[in-house]
DNA sequence: CTTAAATATATAAACAAAATATAAAGAATA
DNA sequence: TATTCTTTATATTTTGTTTATATATTTAAG
């Protein structure tokens, strides 16, 4: 398949922590909230939650008036790190495998492939790179 | 997860098909003989067959004397075009998930990462598209 | 025209990963 | 100290990929 369904929720949660705070709401948000208004499942956004807050995206503060909070400003969170936040680690394309040792020409084969399979993923990453969530939500308002 | 194994099973498929060739090997290839080379379940080499063969990379025929043979030159045929053969439809991000119709802010955020979305997707069939399965031979003979 | 050697097809099982459900535990504030 | 909230843990459901197995179907050759 293709990325799982958990970074554009991910995604979803970052620019929607990001609109509260440029209309002027700087408390935390419970996620009960989040869940609620964004139809995610506890689990599944409890999960992006820790991903983002290791990635040092937000911030949750456990207790009473707990929930999430925004660390850095929009414009300086950009798609692909909130993708490292979820996939991290997660390559896009899958070529280990093994060929019951078949001599050099078809391990030469795979490492070409494995050269140009990374060169793809880092590609791909770039491309996200060019977008942050300031400029999102200068976009949503346009 | 990201793309299936069956994509990197298909490009060895494809390279070890167009070696043959180039080592003077026209005939037709079994299946049951690239199965046992690349170490690759029957039922799934088949699947990858019947994508390269409605993609028209290789022929394949029945009976006895039968098997797979390329129908393309290996210089015609880039890496995008095995790809196409085996995830053609599926896309690398998933983004359609229902937010239980909360206004036109979070429908709009959607659209815009739908947008970004497709076009990382098409820079990464662009990079996949610069490299051929020629190139890959040539490589490997260096 | 029969047989042998191949691919094609269908069904089911095994396996892995993602998403969700549920319940219990832990932390912070009033 | 009680309430409200996040955190953690475990299990279940769902989905997708890969493989196993058996049966047809096609084709060339004797």
């Amino acid at each position: 398949m293709s990325y799982s369904l958990s970074f554009s929720k991910a995604l979803l949660v970052v620019i929607f922590v990001s609109d509260k705070i440029r209309q002027g709401q700087y408390e935390y948000l419970s996620t009960a909230s989040i869940a609620k208004v964004l139809n995610i499942a506890k689990p599944t956004l409890v999960k992006i939650l820790q991903g983002l807050n290791a990635e040092g995206i937000i911030e949750t503060k456990e207790g009473k008036a707990g929930g999430v909070r925004l660390l850095k400003q929009p414009g300086e969170v950009t798609v692909l790190d909130v993708f490292n936040a979820i996939e991290k680690g997660k390559s896009l394309f899958n070529s280990s495998f093994d060929m019951r040792a078949q001599g050099q020409r078809p391990d030469r084969a795979q490492e070409i492939l494995a050269e140009l399979f990374q060169k793809t993923e880092q590609s791909m990453k770039t491309e996200l790179a060019t977008k942050n969530i300031g400029q999102i939500l200068d976009e949503m308002s346009s």
